[in-house]
DNA sequence: GCCGTTTTCGGCCCGACTGTTTTCAGTCG
């Protein structure tokens, strides 16, 4: 049984703990064994065989035995007993914003509401709202929790999300005594999907700001105003909403606030349990010790004061963050040029000309045109003649625009039975090739499988790096099935970067993979695949993905200057 | 269920807002 599918059981096993009512505390244990497990990257098969399961922090005798049944049977009795006894209308309800376990049961309990649809039906013929403890504002709020899902209430990507972020930050900075905003939340640890908005702003004057706040135009509906939080919904560029909270901090507390309300909420009980050790406490008004406030103004002086190195924000998910030392994380400006971006030759809108002058606007040494292959019909991928003119007119400008390099690449389609679609006479023409899967199929017409295709791939001596590797589309397709510890081995003996795609619907690879690629020795390229001038801008989305990884500038390609990146190329060709 | 530089038992992060009550429980982050 490998580890993904041990954590999975027991992740499963908490949620329904959590559902059947067990203490918040022993759910909880589960919790944060998991996520231990997770950083311990030792195979817990080997771990039980050798019973040394309770060397992993938070494994103790309990948990460890849970491991060991499932090593041992492939089963967990204690899940199969909790999967018959609770209840299937419970999770349905508890789904609904405004809906607990106590007013679910409540209402399962008085009314026999099973669904979504008899909920709805209980809410309109006022049945909800007679019961004894709930009132018509409870069954309003239920009611607008359930337009809010239906109405595509999930996750937003985070590319959409931070930009409506940023212009409604800009817009607070103009309210009653704010003398700052930041960004707050998993927004700010660059989760590749967010939730909500968190924003924070520093004023002494809170319930007027927060008033404002909620009056803005952009505002849909207002959940909770009170005195330091707002809670409203605006709307999305594609529909549905998306709910925005604004904390409103005086100065002396920002930096305790800003922590606070980054989280993630399990970095967060982390710290506090930290101060707790210490005879302190940690809220988000600061470090107090009694009623004295220690520490409160910035970050980095709770951190200090806890004795631990600032953490970056991207890191902040109780991964092991505070036990090791925090890596010089790779940052926007060590970025020296983009591997991977298309034209009007396929199906870009800019010329090779604006690319580069937008490039070289960005302060970039470097970048490579990579228009598609002739298998991308779809995208006007070039036929061999097409490309061997496309190859001359790179060459026409590079020569004719000094102040930047312009490599000549492709993006090279990944055939479905793992042969590249030019052949090497032209990719040998290339000085630098990203070779991608676009094609996805898995039935008779793919002789080989996702990652067996991508294995050749690798392998091929004019691939310098895989673009997009799983192919995902966020909230819209899913990854392919690909055996990540085996590319990730391959790419690093290879000497074939895998690519971050910053693209906001790809964020491929993802922050974990990523993760796995720099564990394994490899290299990465962070590139935006931008099909205009304005898409090279997305290259801080790819950037947070890497921070997320533990990236350092020393493992990304294209942080490495001109002379460094040819290199690497005649390396990797020389293999 | 886990854990220990005060602890092998008794804790386990902390606060805001709302609604229904009449001093607080439920929900959320």
């Amino acid at each position: 049984m490998t580890n993904e599918a041990i954590i999975e059981m027991l992740e499963k096993l908490a949620d329904l703990m959590e559902l059947d009512g067990v203490e918040a505390f022993r759910v909880n244990s589960y919790r944060r064994a998991v996520r231990s497990i997770r950083d311990f990257k030792d195979d817990l098969t080997v771990l039980a065989n050798q019973n040394r399961l309770t060397e992993i922090p938070g494994v103790g005798k309990g948990i460890a035995g849970r491991i060991a049944e499932l090593v041992s049977t492939g089963r967990l009795a204690e899940l199969e007993t909790l999967e018959q006894k609770v209840p299937t209308w419970l999770p349905t309800l508890l789904a609904m914003p405004g809906l607990g376990p106590k007013k679910a049961a409540l209402i399962h309990e008085k009314l026999g509401v099973t669904d979504l649809a008899g909920l709805k039906t209980a809410i309109e013929s006022g049945k909800l709202a007679e019961i004894p403890g709930l009132g018509d504002a409870t069954a309003k709020k239920i009611a607008e929790g359930i337009q809010f899902i239906e109405s595509g209430g999930g996750r937003v990507p985070l590319g959409i999300a931070l930009p409506l972020a940023e212009a409604l930050a800009e817009r607070i900075r103009y309210l009653s005594g704010v003398r700052r905003v930041e960004i707050a939340g998993s927004l700010r640890r660059g989760k590749e999907t967010v939730a909500d908005i968190d924003i924070l702003c520093e004023t002494d004057q809170g319930e007027k700001a927060i008033k404002e706040f909620t009056s803005l135009s952009d505002v849909r509906r207002v959940l909770a105003a009170g005195e330091t939080k707002g809670s409203v919904t605006i709307k999305l560029p594609e529909g549905g909403e998306i709910q925005v909270d604004l904390r409103a901090i005086p100065t002396e507390s920002f930096g305790a606030g800003l922590m606070s309300f980054t989280g993630s909420k399990e970095h967060n009980i982390r710290l506090r349990e930290r101060a707790i050790a210490c005879k302190w406490s940690l809220n988000e008004y600061g470090l107090f010790e009694g009623t004295n406030r220690l520490v409160g103004e910035s970050e980095e002086a709770i951190y200090a004061k806890l004795g631990l190195p600032f953490v970056p924000p991207e890191l902040r998910e109780d991964r092991g963050e505070l036990d090791r030392l925090p890596a010089d994380l790779v940052s926007l400006d060590d970025i020296r040029g983009d591997l991977h971006m298309h034209t009007v030759a396929s199906d870009g809108r800019n010329s090779i000309e604006e690319m580069a002058a937008a490039a070289q606007m960005r302060g970039y040494e470097f970048i490579a045109i990579c228009d598609h292959s002739k298998s991308s019909t779809i995208a006007n991928g070039l036929s061999i003649e097409r490309m061997e003119q496309h190859i001359e007119g790179i060459r026409r400008v590079a020569r004719a625009k000094p102040g930047i390099h312009i490599l000549l690449g492709c993006e090279c389609d990944i055939l479905l039975d793992g042969q590249l679609d030019y052949p090497d006479e032209i990719l040998a023409k290339c000085d630098w090739v990203v070779a991608s899967a676009h094609a996805r199929a898995t039935g008779p017409a793919a002789k080989l499988n996702p990652t067996e295709r991508t294995l050749a791939a690798i392998e091929n001596r004019y691939v310098c790096a895989i673009g997009h590797p799983t192919g995902r589309l966020i909230n819209r397709r899913p990854p392919m099935e690909i055996d990540m510890p085996r590319v990730v081995a391959a790419a690093a003996k290879n000497g074939t970067c895998l690519e971050i795609n910053a693209s906001w619907q790809r964020l491929d690879l993802k922050d974990e993979h990523a993760q796995m690629a720099l564990a394994a020795g490899g290299t990465l390229t962070i590139n935006t695949d931008a099909h205009s001038t304005d898409q090279l801008d997305q290259m801080r989305l790819g950037i947070v993905t890497a921070r997320r990884a533990g990236a350092t500038k020393q493992s990304i390609a294209n942080c490495v200057n001109y002379n460094e990146l040819r290199k690497l190329i005649a390396r990797k060709r020389g293999a």
